[in-house]
DNA sequence: ATAAGTGCAAAAAGTTTGCAAAACG
DNA sequence: CGTTTTGCAAACTTTTTGCACTTAT
């Protein structure tokens, strides 16, 4: 093949989209980096933000969370960690707990499928939430 | 309160969206559905197959499957089981295996979430995909 | 110089909703 | 009959994309 790949050049906002999502604890969407970034980089647009977040997700510097609902949520920090959902604002948290390495070995055998991984989301409520008397949905 | 909740009617297209809905083993999506009751009412709108759908997970008749990705997927069989999705087609299967409870308990003190349940995918590749050469995403 | 990246705006894709007509109980 | 549900279409939300311009290498 002759151009194997496109480099990867380093851009302004590359750098500020990454840095902005590492500052967080938080798993924030496209919206929220956009308008976290923007505080920044006046200019940049919703496109720009999620063009790198996908790329970066492609090449392993951060994460895409896949996680129940419509909307992706982002995470700076690549290594395997699990996350915990709240019913009450929908907001994720990571989970300070090793990945359980079993789980797959139990999984083998009940299905035709060879597993090559495996995704572990908790649904609770948040520390926030659970002192509200009414907890309201965000998403 | 005056009217509680209203009632829940049995109209032919729920019934034919359970139906169908249950008639298969894979997890269809809402237009898949909607093509599937087509089938048998050629007039129902995709806005009734979401209505229904909604409705009925919200009653717990059936399970809102909110994996990886865009769109959601449904499951007739509303007893709790854990999925397995397939990096090549996107399809998702269920697996025959018990639910583990010790999971939970494990996760208690790994954040301020009150837990309530978890969800467990699997990523893998099923075995249609295992046996092509190059893998055609649909999602 | 040249290919990758950007801003903008329009298009896609998926889901929800307002409304008048139809159907359920 | 009074409500719920439907079909239709329009609105909404989130994500992707085309294109001309800019920027990193």
């Amino acid at each position: 093949m002759k151009h194997a790949r496109g480099q990867q050049r380093k851009t302004r906002q590359r750098q500020v989209i990454l840095e902005e999502l590492r500052r967080v604890v938080s798993h924030p969407t496209a919206n929220e980096v956009h308008h976290m970034v923007t505080r920044r980089l006046p200019r940049v647009s919703l496109g720009t933000v999620y063009r790198n977040l996908e790329s970066m997700s492609r090449s392993g510097v951060i994460l895409k969370l896949e996680t129940a609902g419509t909307r992706r949520r982002y995470d700076g920090t690549p290594t395997p960690h699990y996350h915990a959902r709240c019913t009450g604002c929908g907001c994720v948290a990571d989970l300070r707990m090793e990945p359980l390495e079993d789980l797959e070995r139990r999984a083998q055998g009940a299905t035709g499928f060879s597993i090559m991984g495996h995704r572990l989301e908790y649904i609770g409520v948040c520390a926030r939430c659970a002192g509200k008397k009414r907890t309201q949905r965000e998403e």
